[in-house]
DNA sequence: TCTGGGGTCCTAGGACCC
DNA sequence: TCTGGGGTCCTAGGACCC
């Protein structure tokens, strides 16, 4: 038996849970995102197969998205309906005998197990799945996470694909570093600067042009990420969250002083709500404000005392606010709350993003 | 036609103390 | 008159992911 690790994905799964209660959708280009009206400020958050063959894509304006098909069909986001879909996929996947799961998401997560056939057991969690929810997904399968994460994208959709040591540095090697999960535009750019465009440069570049590039901990990580080298171990441990935080895109920019007060205490407000229900009050307040057409700013203010006071992250916010003296007009504001650790701390530290060592 | 909302972690540099 | 290191706390801002 040998330790592997999978990723289970769940292929266009906000798009796949609509079809699910409205059939006559199956088969149509439908477009998930904001309100469901593509006139307003909204991106999309998930397009279905035959969206996506319009050129529709996560994270593009929904006004974008109804040029490219006029004819899709667009939905509002309803969080509780994937939340719930999401608990039965995840609850089918901690069922399979053996299995360590680790949430990556809403809808995804690794699965570590010991199998002498990776692939049998990824088609059986597949079935399970599909069974369960009557959803389908695709799995990748490696000795890494990292490879287990990438290889996923070569198994969709409702596919498998294996990514190891073995195979690692032919399936990816010409590829650009952009295809590693890990690696965005501005990492990208940044190692081209140092020669580096693609998977194979990467893995072969010492650390020491990293280092200097990109700090003590980032850089061999890059680099790390380039053999497709990582952590193989998958952590069951719920995950504790560091922060609540609240932001909303204004349909019309703000630009009063009353308003914009106004819109911080409803931020302010909403965020209590969410770490009341957590337990842990606020220690530090963050303020994110996008000033049009398209300047974003963020603020941190340590609080002298940890609170629930909506009132007083409001005023902190509005503070920050206040610091940054540009009277350009709103377009976005944020409220976010970094709530006092649970006791003994955060155990153990890790993320989703974690970067540097181990 | 401008570009969501929820998160996490990393790096750098200043302030301050010993 | 010039000026050491080490450590911690805090803020600013960058970058990534789903």
């Amino acid at each position: 038996m040998t330790a592997w690790v999978l990723h289970v994905d769940m292929d266009q799964f906000l798009a796949a849970v609509e079809i699910l209660r409205h059939p006559e959708l199956a088969g149509k280009p439908v477009v998930v995102g904001g309100r469901g009206d593509p006139t307003e400020r909204a991106v999309v958050s998930t397009a279905s197969y035959e969206a996506r063959e319009f050129g529709i894509r996560s994270g593009m304006p929904l006004k974008t998205a109804v040029r490219k098909c006029p004819d899709a069909v667009f939905l509002p986001v309803d969080f509780p309906v994937y939340e719930a879909a999401s608990a039965r996929v995840m609850e089918t996947l901690r069922a399979h005998p053996g299995a360590v799961v680790e949430l990556l998401g809403w809808d995804e997560a690794f699965v570590g197990i010991d199998t002498d056939d990776p692939e049998v057991t990824a088609r059986a969690i597949q079935a399970a799945v599909l069974e369960a929810t009557q959803l389908h997904c695709s799995v990748g399968i490696g000795d890494t996470k990292v490879r287990a994460k990438v290889a996923t994208d070569f198994g969709k959709p409702r596919g498998t694909y294996r990514l190891t040591e073995d195979n690692w540095m032919e399936v990816m090697g010409d590829r650009p570093t952009k295809a590693l999960w890990g690696v965005g535009p501005r990492i990208a750019e940044r190692l081209a600067s140092l020669g580096i465009r693609t998977v194979r440069d990467l893995a072969g570049a010492p650390d020491e042009p990293l280092i200097e590039e990109f700090g003590p901990n980032t850089g061999p990580h890059i680099g790390r990420l380039g053999r497709g080298a990582g952590s193989a171990t998958v952590d069951d441990t719920p995950w504790v969250a560091r922060a609540h935080g609240r932001e909303t895109t204004y349909q019309h920019n703000l630009q009063s002083p009353e308003e914009i007060a106004a819109a911080i205490r409803v931020l302010a407000d909403q965020v209590v709500e969410d770490i009341r229900a957590e337990g842990r009050a606020c220690m530090r307040v963050h303020l994110k404000v996008r000033f049009a057409p398209f300047f974003t700013a963020s603020r941190i203010r340590k609080l002298d005392e940890p609170t629930y006071d909506p009132a007083v992250i409001a005023d902190t916010a509005l503070a920050l606010l206040a610091k940054l003296d540009d009277d350009r007009p709103i377009r976005l504001l944020g409220v976010r709350a970094e709530m006092v650790p649970p006791e003994g701390g955060y155990d153990p530290p890790r993320s989703h993003g974690r970067r540097g060592s181990p």
